[in-house]
DNA sequence: TTGAAAGCGCTAACAA
DNA sequence: TTGTTAGCGCTTTCAA
């Protein structure tokens, strides 16, 4: 009942072999016999049949996408920059929201092994998918970017942001602006993200000769629920602390609304900064001091390179991007006296 | 250099078919055959080509989904629903965001004809691909459903919101707050949700025997930017008014930054109820009066329906879904005496 | 319950 | 420049 490449080639005369040059520019054609074709093509409202095309030349012009939730507004922006890289580039994506279930992470690789997809992006993906395993695929041919992780393995273009460097930015800012009792609101804290702007916080305060307590640390879940409740948990502690350092935005959300019920006034009782230049930060008030990332470029740029690779069939020689992220000073950090 | 339906086949001493019946579970294998068999594939590390699969067995097991603009948390919400109940059908989606360009969208229908997907939903998608033209796709057999639409055809599922009545419930609201002078942001005015949400709003006018005044009508483009224009000509125009109905979130928060840049209290001096429930509309202050609508189990339900009608491969008999919204009353359009 | 074999619609190698 | 034809790797019909 569809109408096929034979079909196409009897009206116009011509053998399948042509019609498919035609369809794939292929050159070798005189401008007479494309024009014939051409008419036909568009007379019988023919469309080539994508599944054939994938099987026959072994690319879906695919890429996937594993992210761990894309609610998160920092993975939504990264994706975006796949997501418009890819389009422009002639291919589609495919997302596949973990919806934070680790276990899924892993199932959505089969979409690479089982070919639907030439791709295969991870988003801040860690633990359910080994480096080892990562490497393992790429020595098979498989090809895979990530962002947000190092991966030692020339085959692999990797892309995240300095973490410790903006980290210390944001504690200097503090220690700048008088504090020197400053919480930190971590993320998951298997994260490599987390783990980084500890490291980063610590550091500044090294630098800064301010001793480093345990106490003023709360583990949280790059979520607003998290963060509301890590920062409860650090009140019952009774620990004195002038600042915050969210390790993103909708953590420092949760603060807002828990100093809210408890009539903390940020910023004159509470500094805090968050991560990720949420759109929410700039709508709240007071307007939340955060860190923007360029996270729209990562994506972009992540797909970019993954698809150059692919294409030109050998790993490149630049492969691991570190880029840097700009410190927001807002209201919610800045000194009142 | 894959390993393929045929290595399995040798190995676990059967014949190809017998593999992929193991592989679809397709019975009439004895327990003994399928254990064999099953621990060839892992022992091999075994993964069936899909774009083979797709070829032979006529489905992709993919939707297509267009949207306007997925950076519209509105639409955003709705894909969710989508993603969530395909794959929980065992469908995977690719998101065809045409990013507010018209032309685009007709594009990404390519992937239904040339059956890269089995199936295509339109997400407010209007004026681009014509009725006629989803008619005539769904006649030749396409898989076509669309939310925030009524198309007259039995094989297309549709599901909508009911715009007049939630928007005579704003309406309603403000006017029982005392508010005579009513103005209303519209979204693109081609928009169909723009042209119902204006209906209901001079209908509740009407019942309440208040004039409709034209000077009183401003069209946005349902983003910040254009709601902070409207505004600002309505303004401009130097006309009377005490309460805005906005379109959507999006432009009242537009509307919020021309009151704070021109001093205008919310709600003392003007009330606003926008259209979302988008999540900003909570954190900004006052907060935001909205309206909201189911999104995400209306792109569930649809979802469902389609890939229902598609499995069972006939019309459903119910196949039209309009559901109600809510309207939630905040500060910005709460009395102050 | 299993196997042999046709063929899905296309691309690309090879021949003319 | 064009045509012929062999597959791509799988599912499915038909026969055993």
């Amino acid at each position: 009942m569809d109408i096929k490449i034979k079909d196409v080639a009897k009206v116009a005369n011509v053998s399948v072999a042509t019609v498919s040059r035609v369809l794939n520019n292929s050159g070798l054609v005189t401008e007479a016999t494309r024009r014939k074709v051409q008419e036909a093509i568009e007379a019988m409202n023919y469309h080539p049949n994508a599944t054939a095309k994938f099987l026959r030349s072994k690319k879906t012009m695919m890429i996937g996408v594993i992210v761990s939730d894309i609610n998160v507004s920092y993975y939504a922006e990264i994706v975006k920059g796949i997501e418009n890289m890819a389009y422009s580039r002639d291919y589609k994506v495919i997302i596949c929201d973990a919806q934070n279930q680790k276990e899924e992470e892993l199932g959505y690789l089969e979409l690479l092994l089982n070919r639907t997809v030439d791709a295969m992006i991870l988003v801040s993906i860690n633990g359910s998918i080994s480096d080892e395993l990562i490497c393992n695929l790429v020595d098979k041919n498989y090809n895979i970017g990530v962002v947000g992780r190092y991966i030692e393995h020339p085959g692999v273009p990797c892309i995240f942001t300095d973490n410790v460097k903006f980290s210390m930015d944001v504690v200097g800012h503090l220690i700048g602006q008088g504090h020197k009792n400053i919480a930190f609101l971590s993320g998951y804290p298997d994260a490599l993200d987390s783990y980084e702007r500890l490291e980063g916080y610590m550091k500044a305060l090294r630098e800064n000769r301010l001793p480093f307590r345990q106490e003023l640390i709360e583990n949280g879940d790059f979520n607003e629920e998290g963060g509301y409740h890590a920062f409860k948990r650090l009140i019952e502690k009774e620990v004195d602390f002038t600042a915050v350092y969210s390790a993103n935005d909708e953590m420092a959300l949760g603060v807002y609304r828990a100093c809210a019920e408890m009539g903390i006034r940020i910023p004159e009782e509470l500094a805090i900064v968050g991560v990720d230049n949420n759109r929410i930060s700039k709508y709240i008030s007071p307007r939340l001091s955060t860190v923007n990332q360029p996270k729209y470029a990562m994506g972009a740029l992540i797909t970019e390179k993954l698809i150059d690779q692919m294409n030109e069939n050998q790993f490149k020689e630049q492969r691991v991007f570190k880029v840097d992220s700009e410190l927001l000073v807002r209201e919610s950090s800045k000194f009142v006296k």
